[in-house]
DNA sequence: TCTGGGGTCCTAGGACCC
DNA sequence: TCTGGGGTCCTAGGACCC
């Protein structure tokens, strides 16, 4: 039941990416910021030397600039990112097959039956932190355990550039005065439902009753149970059955609220021409279609509804995604819109008639110029002027 | 010039079918 | 003169992650 789990999670990354690109920033709090001198914008990383000084990823940047006035501000170049992870995941193959990507910048090995061939786990935890290094020039921490729970719970520990081992024979003690918010899947709700309990600490949570756990959580009572102990059953999947996504989104924060149908419209519009973009450069479609709107009280909204029929046109995806705004927000004031496309299936089959067929060929021209000159070179003329 | 944007997973309840 | 139970699909919405 014990495995040899590593999970490789990179420093800052995007921060550290954008340091490596730019000699200038090397040594310098940077913030990767999604977009640089707008309003309602937040950090959406710091490079060490501004998270030393309390920045923190998610972080307003008003409160960010206050602990760091210093700070470089860098626009996210998210393809970017995601190339490199890509690469970093191809090299991580060489040591497991048996590798997963968990987010852009965390990945998990299961090095159970292949560590042996390697020198053993800590000598492929080395050996993994040596090749992010000398290939990308990037650090990352590396966390090595009996599962993934402890693995991710392990890099963490010794942030940036660590290596952390737990042995199976030191859980106990290591978890017994572990605030519960320590482990990943135990975020603010649930911390404070548990303290409610009585419950801070992992040792707490192991010891509590899982009657009373189930009581309050059902199911999630007995997860929470056998995280308190350190037990995690859940498999690191294989690099090759990589699954195509589940969903494909978009959402803005709006510069101001908006409350007009015409603007609402507008910006409705432009995040379905953005999904449906995705989409077909993927070669998906979407059956499901969910409308994302948040009020300026910062009550969320996502009506969805599936359809038969699959889609990745952009007009189509909008007129779904109207069709699910709900009478109640009419002249409501909203902060966020998005539209989100689920329920993924290949769009080769796609059933066209002879004027989708004609859309489709020219969505394709004008996907092409947009892939080649940047995104929204061409777009629907309503938007001009928006973006 | 408070609180982003990309996701995954899970639960609950109702409709519907057998 | 009485309405079970299992399975699946659909939708809403929350919690959590980086």
């Amino acid at each position: 039941v014990n495995r040899d789990i590593l999970h490789v999670d990179m420093d800052a990354f995007f921060a550290q990416v954008e340091q490596r690109a730019n000699p200038a920033l090397e040594g310098r709090p940077v913030f990767v910021v999604g977009r640089p001198g707008k309003a309602r914008t937040v950090v959406a990383a710091a490079s060490y030397e501004a998270k030393r000084l309390g920045v923190k990823s998610g972080m307003n940047l008003p409160e960010a600039k206050a602990l760091c006035p210093a700070a470089v501000l860098v626009p996210a170049d998210t393809s970017k990112y995601v190339d490199i992870s890509e690469r970093i995941f191809q090299e991580l193959q060489a040591f497991s097959p048996q590798v997963e990507a968990a987010s852009v910048d965390e990945f998990y090995l299961d090095m159970t039956l292949t560590a042996a061939r390697w020198g053993g786990p800590l000598v492929v935890a080395r050996d993994i932190k040596k090749k992010v290094l000398d290939l990308f020039r990037l650090t990352c921490s590396v966390g090595v355990a009996p599962n993934k729970l402890l693995a991710k719970w392990a890099a963490g520990r010794n942030k940036p550039d660590g290596l952390t081992v737990v042995r199976p024979e030191d859980v106990a003690e290591a978890l017994e005065r572990l605030p519960v918010s320590a482990l990943a899947g135990i975020g603010p709700e649930l911390r404070g439902t548990l303290r409610t309990l009585g419950v801070l600490t992992c040792g707490e949570l192991a010891r509590h009753s899982v009657g009373e756990l189930t009581a309050h959580f059902g199911v999630l009572g007995y997860k929470l149970s056998a995280m308190g102990r350190g037990e995690d059953h859940a498999p690191v999947a294989f690099a090759s059955q990589e699954e195509r996504p589940k969903s494909v989104g978009h959402t803005q924060t709006l510069p101001r609220d908006v409350k007009d149908a015409e603007s609402l419209h507008t910006w409705v519009f432009l995040q379905a021409e953005r999904v449906g973009a995705r989409l077909r450069k993927k070669r998906l479609a979407a059956h499901t279609i969910t409308l994302i709107l948040r009020e300026s009280s910062f009550v969320n909204w996502s009506p969805q509804k599936r359809w038969r029929l699959p889609t990745h046109d952009g007009r189509e995806i909008f007129q779904r995604a109207w069709s699910l705004f709900p009478e109640k927000l009419r002249g409501r004031p909203l902060r966020l819109v998005g539209v989100s496309a689920g329920d993924l299936v290949e769009d080769r089959q796609l059933p066209l008639s002879p004027d989708d067929q004609k859309q489709r060929r020219l969505e394709e021209v004008k996907d092409k110029i947009n892939n080649t000159f940047g995104s929204f070179t061409l777009l629907p003329a309503r938007l001009k002027g928006v973006k």
